[in-house]
DNA sequence: CTCCTAAAGCAATAATCTTTGCGTTACCAG
DNA sequence: CTGGTAACGCAAAGATTATTGCTTTAGGAG
């Protein structure tokens, strides 16, 4: 039920939105999701704040609703012929995204109001990381939920806690562990 | 800098702390963090707002504050004779520690405003690992860095996002994993 | 082009949170 | 026991955030 579905999807609207996601993935990164307020987004995006208001209700939402469309739920998965390219450009792909400190902090964020059932992001990312797996079948074994717990678990704990650690091998390394066994 | 050191240790004024404490631990497990206000856990506590606010300043900076109470950075570290022996006990308390909704709710709220610098609660658990690895030496491939990555991080990862899949096996099958390559 | 109305803006109001000055309570050093 | 003062409570004032009714703007069907 996302808010961001309008029913006019015409020029201004359009602008409205997407000046308000601006300014919230600017806000947020600047300042940490804690100190964002919603009178400081619209003022930020140019925008009233009653608009906003009216269209989420509160900041929590918004924010959750906007977070949500950062990273592509329909990217194309890797397909490079076996499960370990697939896995390791994959694993690649969400340390990039993460590296950048707005979609941390969003992640950060998240994290916060997570919790209480599973949220888009989780459930996509296990979602992609059985159809990995489903696609080569017996030969490896190899499970999502390894996956889960060996490289998506370590790479965002890297981001929530310890960003300054991720660099472009970090994917590569974590996927080189699960493979050979640590 | 914490506020909880107090200039008088006596009755009344660690009765307000701890009334505040109680209050915020609850609230935040109820509701969330993000849905915690000041004048909240002052009513809850049966204490005036002004106090918190007097003492420390925000919401923000008073809940860190209280939640890095919570897990006894003195506590002993287990020292069972194997290296597999003492992870296993230690992983299975800091499963027992966020399957208790306040943690794992205090945990998330940590969560939205880490990622600056190393926190307290990250540090230690680093710290601990380290201890662990160096006691048994060379004697095991396994460094601190692997158990963070393939021991800590799927733990918090689903204390954060999946709590649900937490159980008295977890701790085990990923310290099994953890040593015989997944 | 014209009309209908979704969506934005504006402004006044209400609710909530934060700050501040001042009096009161009660630790604790002497 | 007593005095000095840290820490609390109270209440009023100030600031910020949230709500609501009404007006204006502009997308898009016909």
């Amino acid at each position: 039920m996302s808010s961001t579905i309008q029913k006019r999807p015409g020029g201004r609207s359009t602008a409205v939105l997407n000046s308000i996601k601006i300014a919230v993935e600017e806000l947020v990164a600047e300042r940490g999701r804690e100190r964002v307020t919603i009178p400081m987004v619209a003022e930020r995006a140019g925008v009233n704040p009653t608009s906003v208001y009216r269209r989420w209700g509160d900041l929590q939402t918004m924010i959750n609703d906007i977070a949500t469309y950062r990273l592509d739920p329909a990217r194309p998965i890797p397909e490079l012929g076996t499960l370990k390219a697939d896995l390791a450009e994959w694993a690649r792909e969400i340390v990039e995204h993460y590296r950048n400190p707005t979609n941390a902090a969003l992640l950060r964020g998240g994290a916060a109001s997570a919790g209480v059932s599973e949220s888009d992001c989780t459930r996509n990312r296990r979602a992609e990381a059985g159809m990995m797996v489903e696609r080569y079948g017996k030969s490896s074994p190899i499970t999502a939920d390894d996956v889960l717990d060996h490289l998506v678990a370590p790479i965002i704990y890297r981001v929530i806690f310890l960003p300054w650690t991720l660099d472009d091998t970090t994917a590569d390394s974590l996927v080189e562990a699960l493979f050979s066994g640590r």
